[in-house]
DNA sequence: ATCATATTTTCGAAAGTATGCAAATATAAG
DNA sequence: CTTATATTTGCATACTTTCGAAAATATGAT
């Protein structure tokens, strides 16, 4: 019965990386096609070390799984569901909004 | 261009939520019933204001909603998506473990 | 009004997280 | 071996989160 606890701690710990704008951003990126550090920073415009911290974290939660060819680390999406757990969420917080602005506007005339 | 960086930040704060295991176990126990709050607490073993205070956050980013009941307060998931993206982020998660264990296990014999 | 019950708010301490920059490391090429 | 390029690490600072205890608020019943 206590394990339960213990399972929504990792849950909690996993679902951290969502925790953050930029770790959303890179994993919307990571969908297209696989990248390399300085891609993703150029592609964000934000500084090498900190997108590399970012992915450190999604990295140490398994978000992300890693490859190196040459110089260049190749990050890529871990497991597809992440992405799509991603966007169910993201589309229940944008109807919540839609329902959000139908009371006010109900509540105005 | 820059909406899509105010659209990750909502994104961001919307996910919060799941950044805390104590969150997600009342998002599991909204899932299969209203509750008031010192049936959550009960249910989890928590001290009611701490309970209240993870429900208030949940209540600022939209994702349940309460109803009042006498002095009761009942709260409920506001959208049914929310808890679906959940249990996905969680298949995603102890599809990673087992993938990492896999790893593991063939590194060893 | 007074009281009991249910819930929320406020405050403060401790722990955790984010960010930028400088320094360190790893690999490839000359 | 030296240099150039790509990435990671360490560290200081600022900010955020979590939790308990006590105080405040809301509703219903006496």
């Amino acid at each position: 019965m206590e394990n339960q606890k213990e399972l929504y701690k990792l849950h909690a710990e996993f679902c951290k990386f969502m925790a953050n704008p930029k770790r959303i951003e890179i994993l919307f990126l990571l969908g297209e096609k696989e990248m390399c550090v300085d891609e993703i920073a150029s592609a964000m415009d934000v500084k090498v070390p900190n997108i590399s911290q970012h992915l450190a974290v999604m990295r140490e939660k398994g978000v992300v799984e890693v490859r190196r060819e040459g110089t260049k680390m190749y990050y890529a999406i871990a497991n597809p569901k992440t992405l799509q757990a991603c966007i169910i969420m993201r589309e229940a917080m944008v109807e919540q909004m839609a329902k959000q602005f139908d009371m006010v506007k109900k509540s105005i005339k």
